[in-house]
RNA sequence: GUCCCCAUCGUCUAGUGGUUAGGACUCGGGAUUUUCGAUCCCGCAACAGGGGUUCGAGUCCCCUUGGGGACACCA
């Protein structure tokens, strides 16, 4: 059996949404769960536009994805040189020829064909040309593109292992040009080169590409190459239903990053765009995926990413990780945020590993870390201003307060369980449930009315810093009145 | 405009002629908890419309409608 090869083809060009992260994703499980190999080549065939800076930003993604590869990356535009003999055998054996038409011309033509609400394709000015004439004309100097030869009647048609069989009349096609005036190959003519020269079995792509699907099996039946089998993928659409795009303010893959979602968690929830494995597991290892993997389940119409079920499956990712690791994880955000500093987020790593599992079941991304546990780092919040309504104006809240402050001061460990038996009894004492307590407190201790266990809270912000903090709070609600 | 494709809860989906149309996220309710969250339980919510075919259509065919994509010497 021939060996499966596929390849990963983004294009430089613009920034690395999710279309293009699924588009690798669904590659790498096929090469993987196949047994077949997966090429990394870089589309940046003859485009001003891309930059070693984009190709960075693809590479950087895929591997923070952990998406691998087995050869390259390779560049298509370092590949120039591959392309002409396969050119000269298409002109030789007649199944391409010269254009002599200018830009201009062409453009009148299509102007004209649109105005007339007409359908343009290329009037083939230049296919029938005399052996005589195309040699007068280079005589002359005149510059060519190179088109390609199409039947000019019957359909085209390919099967497409989402969509079945796929067909289209041939007088919808025109002979497209595969080589610039200036020698260099179109994409659709370097695509082919490229996918025949690397050995491509399996060609896995967005939907977007099936009309030009249709050309490029044009070109391998000219040059009697065998079709590799063809996987288009349903679009993931905007909420709007309209195409992704980078203006439109749709986040790429570092935005996700930057928002402290895990790799892990964004690829699982791209695979399952249009994909699900047999028995609705969603929730899935890269192991569980490749053993699930089966395009028959491809589903082949197109879908919306839902930012808010992310969020979610990061959730759960994050709670399923380890203290150790979390506390790497959150670490850039700390810094980030400025709530921390490099090396005193080192010599307090014991310590930042319990705060981070008493915040681990409340975050969907790495920065609510930082933003829902800030008050472990600094004190000088501000009170939420319902917070304050509802827990601080309790009558002689401050003198209660100050008498927990006392007996907390006079234990310097300050363990949970000292706490929570000091403000019971104090509660008992003053006549109050334990809650009426433990909500001013909280407010006091964080400025906000949610979040961990208060006595977890008490034990890790630590004796002077809770003495302070309850001293600035009475203060505070002394001031209220 | 032309061509191609698609159509099940708001979203992601299961379903391949006979189902109370299932699951997940979101949302609502309950349990639990010092709060929030997490967890568990319950609930709201869909076969775009119309014709066929068939004893029987979410499932097959046609039309309509809606949506998307492609129409460059861009990729």
């Amino acid at each position: 059996m021939k060996e499966i090869r596929v390849r990963i083809a983004p294009s430089p060009t613009g920034y690395f949404h999710v279309g293009t992260a699924r588009t690798a994703i669904f590659n790498f499980l096929y090469a993987r769960a196949k047994g077949g190999k997966s090429i990394l080549r870089i589309e940046d065939t003859n485009l001003e536009k891309s930059s070693q800076e984009m190709v960075d930003i693809i590479l950087e993604c895929l591997k923070w994805l952990k998406i691998d590869w087995d050869e390259g990356p390779y560049y298509q535009s370092k590949r120039f040189d591959l392309y002409p003999p396969y050119v000269e055998k298409l002109l030789k054996e007649k199944k391409a020829y010269r254009c002599f038409c200018t830009p201009e011309e062409l453009d009148s033509k299509r102007e004209e064909a649109q105005k007339n609400k007409q359908n343009y394709t290329y009037d083939r000015a230049c296919r029938d040309l005399s052996e005589d004439e195309v040699r007068a004309n280079l005589k002359a100097g005149k510059k060519f593109t190179v088109r390609i030869k199409l039947p000019t009647g019957g359909e085209a048609k390919f099967t497409d292992e989402v969509y079945g069989d796929l067909t289209k009349q041939y007088e919808e096609l025109d002979d497209f040009i595969i080589v610039r005036t200036d020698g260099s190959p179109i994409y659709n003519f370097a695509v082919v080169i490229d996918d025949i020269d690397m050995k491509i079995s399996h060609i896995i792509r967005g939907n977007d590409h099936i009309a030009n699907t249709f050309k490029q099996i044009e070109i391998y039946k000219a040059l009697d190459e065998p079709l590799p089998v063809f996987t288009h993928l349903p679009l993931i659409l905007r909420p709007d239903r309209s195409k992704v795009s980078k203006r439109k303010g749709d986040k790429s893959v570092t935005e996700y990053r930057d928002e402290g979602y895990l790799p892990e968690a964004l690829l699982n929830s791209l695979a399952l765009l249009g994909w699900s494995p047999k028995d609705g597991r969603e929730i899935m290892t890269m192991e569980e995926m490749l053993e699930a993997f089966d395009f028959s389940g491809i589903n082949p119409n197109n879908c919306i990413f839902d930012p808010v079920k992310l969020t979610w499956m990061n959730s759960q990712y994050l709670m399923a990780l380890d203290n150790h690791t979390l506390v790497q994880l959150i670490a850039p955000f700390l810094i980030k945020d400025d709530l921390a500093t490099k090396y005193w987020i080192e010599t307090r790593w014991q310590w930042l590993m319990r705060v981070v599992e008493n915040l681990k079941e409340r975050c969907g991304t790495l920065q609510e870390f930082a933003d829902n546990g800030s008050y472990f780092f600094k004190g000088d919040f501000e009170y939420d201003p319902k917070g304050v309504k509802k827990r601080f104006m309790a009558d002689g809240l401050a003198d209660k307060l100050e008498e927990v402050r006392l007996e907390f001061s006079k234990d310097y460990e300050l363990k949970k369980d000292t706490a929570e038996n000091i403000v019971r009894e104090k509660a008992e004492k003053f006549g109050l449930n334990p809650a009426d307590l433990i909500h001013p407190i909280r407010l006091a201790l964080t400025g906000r009315t949610g979040g961990p266990g208060l006595f977890e809270i008490v034990e890790l912000v630590g004796h002077p810093e809770v003495d302070k903090r309850l001293t600035r709070a009475i203060e505070y609600i002394r001031s209220l009145s």
